[in-house]
DNA sequence: TCTTATATTGTAATTATTACAAAGTTGTAA
DNA sequence: TTACAACTTTGTAATAATTACAATATAAGA
């Protein structure tokens, strides 16, 4: 908790109870949450809490690297805070997502961990040869 | 375009004049295009097209396997007919998503066909553990 | 041609997200 | 301590992508 409020500090940010509950709850729950489901899981805590205020910090922490935006399978950002190198897995039915500790490409047509593997996606994100020739 | 035509009817799908120049541009201009950008591309040519008939054709393709549906990195759903196997580049600066070609796992902070690789996600999709278990 | 099934359209509803201004809070210097 | 400036939070309204749904139009077969 005064862990998580030193590094906000660090980071240039001010620990408000807002942030930190927030930060917080994506320390605990690994789940990939959605700025809604942030929101609903932290209402009861903070009864005034805005849903302007989450979307706020969300994409304050993802600008400073605190946190990292996913565009998993579906029209929603999911945010994480794990830092570690692994791969996520979205199953069809159930549309739960699971953290793959896995940061190689042999999976295709693959059981990993259980898991069958139908599709793999490989997305890359940088600079264009264009822009960099600028 | 009567290779349009034929291909839709094996697929059991009613060669429309709104799929086939739905499809025809999907062929023609591998930008992966959102429904809308579709849309704005065909409504001088089909003045009564509607924005649904676009949704509902482009998933009612993705369902028979003919589109492939993106989820790159933002917030709208984007389609490609290009099958072939391919990794997507986007650029930060100027949003541009390019198709590489390339499908191992050899990029990260790496210079791939001029363009600077920051980041990599590789993202699988298929049925869970509990799922197959069921 | 008539009937039935299928396709298309337009409008309204839903959901995720952002814009923005008002109200609240904090830190600091007088 | 008070007062001010800077920063945060909040709530409402706007925007954008997508879906629901009912009405209309089109096509195919008896």
């Amino acid at each position: 908790m005064s862990d998580l409020r030193t590094m906000l500090k660090e980071k240039g940010i001010a620990p408000s109870v807002q942030r930190i509950k927030i930060l917080e709850y994506l320390q605990n729950f690994k789940t990939h949450p959605t700025a809604d489901m942030i929101y609903q899981a932290l209402i009861d805590d903070i009864p005034t809490l805005s849903k302007t205020t989450v979307y706020n910090t969300l994409k304050q922490f993802t600008e400073k690297g605190i946190l990292m935006e996913l565009s998993l399978f579906e029209n929603e950002t999911r945010y994480e805070y794990d830092q570690s190198h692994h791969t996520h897995f979205k199953c069809t039915k159930c549309s739960r997502i699971y953290d793959i500790m896995l940061d190689s490409a042999e999976f295709s047509n693959n059981i990993i961990e259980g898991h069958k593997v139908e599709e793999h996606h490989i997305y890359l994100k940088g600079i264009c040869k264009e822009c960099r020739s600028l």
